[in-house]
This record gives structure tokens, sequence and C-alpha cells, in this order.
DNA sequence: TGAATCCCTATCGAATTAGTAGGATTATCA
DNA sequence: TGATAATCCTACTAATTCGATAGGGATTCA
């Protein structure tokens, strides 16, 4: 049940995204020294967040990408999506996407124990990742940053 | 998020040990056929949950596997761990086996926003399959059997 | 003894993952 | 207008994992 890199990769990136100070956009450069992500990498998942609409792009001098949406407009479910495919355990059990079990494995699908299960998997992963938006994440960021700097007396 | 094929393989084949008639123990032919899993893969599939103490085996004539415990004993979590490891979608949000960011990338891993959404996400997956026994699903399917079978007026 | 069974280990091809690499294109600014 | 800094595009690759396959040894029972 492993997030792949470039799931977890690109929702840090978003939430630095979300979260930085100074000029924009931000270029990857930067926003790969924030990340210590590898920058030849991290531009093959802007690109891919680019044209799924997630982020927009400037090209050329004091280019770099911002975020195309408001933060509580896109939740962590929809890049997860993109990034990994299905949140279903089973591509079975994919409300999205769904692909059904070979028929000699499981004859009637509608009425396999297993398929239920991994739905209710589905369904509790879902619940979580379409729920929680960068909006969301950005405040709990800001309000554990003020927490700590609030216990060393800053 | 995706489920292995083990996973996948070792529960089906507990199910039909659960709900299997005819003689016990059940071997590993049997077993392949029924489930449609190739012998030889299931072989290893079985040997692992042997030294996991979820079924035990018998050799030589007649041998073949049982489960080593009561199904409603038996949850799925216990059998995906073995099968898969942990649940969590990130190894710095397991709660069996926890591996902690690198220490560049999320610098104090208790205040790490991403984590804390990995760690709902795993409670979720927990909640579901450490709930579910193999007792549960044998009476689903018998149920489901139950339903199929009066629609037809058998 | 022979057949059926579990048991163990090695191998293997295909796919996926996680990056690297190189360069084309585009925009800004001095 | 030319240098520079950025995105953009595509190909490649090394390592790992996945999903088996293969062969044979050990054990039990009729």
């Amino acid at each position: 049940m492993k997030l792949s890199t470039r799931g977890d990769y690109a929702t840090r990136v978003l939430l630095e995204l979300c979260t930085a100070e100074g000029p924009r956009p931000v270029s990857v450069t930067d926003l790969a020294n924030r990340t210590a992500i590898s920058q030849k990498y991290l531009e093959q998942i802007m690109g891919q967040l680019r044209s799924a609409g997630i982020v927009r792009s400037e090209r050329g001098l004091h280019g770099g990408y911002e975020l195309a949406r408001e933060p509580d407009g896109l939740t962590v479910g929809e890049v997860i999506r993109i990034m990994d495919g299905p949140l279903a355990p089973s591509p079975c059990a994919s409300r999205s996407a769904h692909v059904p079990c070979p028929a000699y494995r499981c004859a009637v699908e509608e009425s396999c124990v297993m398929r239920s299960l991994w739905l209710e998997v589905r369904d509790a992963i879902a619940e979580v990742l379409d729920r929680t938006t960068f909006g969301d994440l950005t405040r709990r960021q800001q309000s554990s940053l003020a927490l700590s700097r609030a216990m060393y007396h800053i």
C-alpha cells in the first residue's frame, strides 16, 4: 500500500508552493533546493502537474511555477491520483478507473467478498485524501510553526 | 496504493481454506486449482504463511495446509502485513515498522504536516483491515451464497 | 517401494521506479 | 542583440521489485 516518490514529492512541493515566501513564480531550482529533491526529477514531476492543470508555469528568465488553483480547491486525493493512479488497493475496487477481475477468478464481481473489502479500504483512503485540501495543510503547518515559535520564546 | 498479488492471493487462499468442503488438510494442488493461481507460486506463499504461524502444514501423502488459528482470531490486516509489509503509505507513518524521514527533508518528524496526513491514511486503512477477520469474510460469503441460491430458486 | 505431498533455493524475464542526461525553446535584461 | 536563466521535451539507464518458473530434496503413507 505504498506511495511512490512521485506522489510523495508532488505533495511536498505543492505544500511548499502554498507556503513559500519570496517572489513568484518559484523556479524548479529553488523548489529542488528547499525540498531536497533532485532538480531534473522534479522537472518531470512539475511537468506532469502542469499538464494536469494543478500548477501553471512561466518560461524564460524569472520564470517558474505557481499554483493554478486556490489551495482550498485542491485536494491531496486529486494529486495522488494524478501521480500514482487510482487510490484503490485493487483495480477491481477503483471507482475512478474500474477494471474487472479476470472472470475465472471472480465470477460474479458484485458478490466477491474480497472486492467488497477492498472497496471499503478504498473508501476509507478516499475519505481522508478527498476531504484534505492544500489549504488545510497550509493552515496546519502555519499553526504548528506558530506553536514551535512560542515554545522557544521567539 | 496498490496491493501486491501476494497479498491478494494470500487472502483469497485463506478464505478458500475457511470455506472449503472436503477432506483436510487441503493440498496446494487443490488450492491452486480452486483459486486459479500458479501452483509453484502458491507454494511460496503458503510457505510464508506457515512460517508466520497463519497456517500449519502436513507433509507426505494426503498432506496439505489448514488454518493454524480460529478464523475469528485472524485479521486481514495481519495477513497483508506479512505478505506486503506495513500498511502505511510511507515508512515514516508506520506504527509497526517505523522508519524516520531523512533528516534533511523533514527536520522535526513530529511536526511534519505530510507525515500526519499519511498517519491518518494509515489509521483509516488499519481500522478496516484490523477489524475484519476471516470469520467475518466467511460469514459474508455464506450469506451472499445463500442469497444467490434463493434468487435462482435452488 | 512408489506416489503424492510439502519444502527449499535458485533463476529469470518483464515491468516499474527513480533518477540522469542532453539539448531545444522561450523570455528577460543589460 | 546577445548572454543568461528558466521551462520543456525526449531518450536513456541502473537498480529493484514482481510474478512467476524450475528442479530437486525430504517426508509420509499405502
